[in-house]
DNA sequence: CAGCCTAGGTGTACGATGTAAACCTGTCAA
DNA sequence: TTGACAGGTTTACATCGTACACCTAGGCTG
């Protein structure tokens, strides 16, 4: 496969497919990333992409995965709120950058390894600061679309992580997913429904009435303090 | 205009064709409500749709309006956390029984009348219990897709409310607006940039900051407090 | 070296979508 | 009686994702 030849083409890939959609969604919008013109830009036919891609969901998680790359690491040594708060507002800063990515990852229904990824992380770096792996999910929940634009519910949608029938397959994808992701893995050992089995998936409910519960709250305690006007957060 | 005249149609309007939509959608999904399915299910020709509705982002709107309308109304009399609490919870239990609504309501670029009267209301159960205009806003971004599956920042987008150009339309418009919305206006009026105009937005950034702080503190909270397991939410 | 396999690119075609434009028709107002 | 017009139809178009068949040039194996 002679790469560069001497074409100005310098070789169709995945990575180069979903960072021309980036670049082109970024410039003309999400609506522009057609897979005709994304490889009109390519200088490809429409159909040379499906070589790299299996479809246009797989082209949009990989443009997703782009974003996501762009987010910072974590600094070590730091508290663990001030480096989830840094985290968080610098998936913010990626996200403003492109406009079009938390509508993208909103509509996707599969996780990329990526986007588990960076959940993982996230998660671990509670859990590094000493919060139980119970509280660690609360707050997964409560922060919601505030990590990047869509709540983190791939702990419980059945499609995240599809189930192989074969039980030897499960035992090799228990293994992976518990060397690759352990605090994923954690919550969801940790889940236990009403009849107490493990990983059976969280009570979306109870979640959701814990994070509104809270939030009504933590205003109720700022309204009775007299907060009246802008003022920071009350730190104590 | 023969209304029933012998045919089984019951004569076609804007009200029955969104109510088919959510019919459609509840049933086979949002990816079968296209205009043709629809019309097919209204036995009608496809075009015949546009009679009635502008186009799909009108009809889906509609339809978005007719889930709205099945909330429940607020009780009076009740303490403004539990009304307020009641509410959401309602609202939480219609969407679960339109499981599409939440993606339109997030892909939706303008509000209906139905949507912001919706906010005005809930903003003004805030008002009524204390709340300052400013911890109002503060509150109604803090719950953000928690009222119903998209944050509420129509208060901000400048697509939400179209402002005219003739002076006089804007007059009528300013009028109109301050009687139907009255508490969406005053978090609208009380808004100021940098500059200290009002009415020019509200700044993102430092709403986006203040509740992901007051986040991380109720978790620093909990997580001093000794909270590890599932416990009910501390009330102090 | 011959030959085949296959990764990677092309062209064509199909069904579906939203909707613009022109047209038809029955009902009511003037 | 005569429009006007609300409401329904037909046709047509551009665009979309993608299935399918085809071509072609290296690289591997015999």
């Amino acid at each position: 496969m002679a790469e560069n030849a001497t074409s100005a083409r310098p070789a169709l890939t995945r990575g180069r497919a979903c960072a021309a959609g980036v670049a082109l969604a970024d410039v003309e919008g999400i609506d522009a990333v057609s897979m005709r013109n994304l490889a009109a830009r390519l200088e490809v036919s429409p159909m040379a992409l499906y070589k790299h891609v299996r479809d246009k969901e797989d082209l949009l998680g990989g443009m997703i995965d782009i974003v996501i790359a762009s987010y910072d690491t974590p600094r070590p040594g730091v508290d663990w709120k001030q480096g989830v708060r840094a985290r968080i507002l610098s998936a913010r800063r990626a996200l403003l950058q492109h406009p079009w990515a938390r509508r993208v990852i909103e509509a996707s229904t599969t996780r990329t390894p990526t986007v588990l990824a960076y959940m993982d992380s996230l998660a671990g770096m509670f859990m590094a600061g000493g919060l139980s792996v119970d509280l660690t999910h609360h707050a997964m929940h409560a922060l919601g679309h505030r990590i990047w634009g869509f709540s983190p519910e791939a702990f419980d949608d059945p499609d995240a992580l599809a189930v192989p029938d074969d039980p030897a397959e499960q035992e090799a994808m228990l293994r992976h997913v518990s060397e690759t992701y352990p605090h994923i893995l954690a919550i969801a050992l940790g889940n236990t429904d009403a009849s107490g089995a493990p990983g059976s998936g969280c009570d979306e409910q109870s979640e959701f009435e814990f994070t509104l519960d809270l939030l009504l709250d933590a205003f109720d305690r700022l309204h009775a303090a007299g907060w009246s006007s802008r003022q920071t957060v009350l730190r104590s």
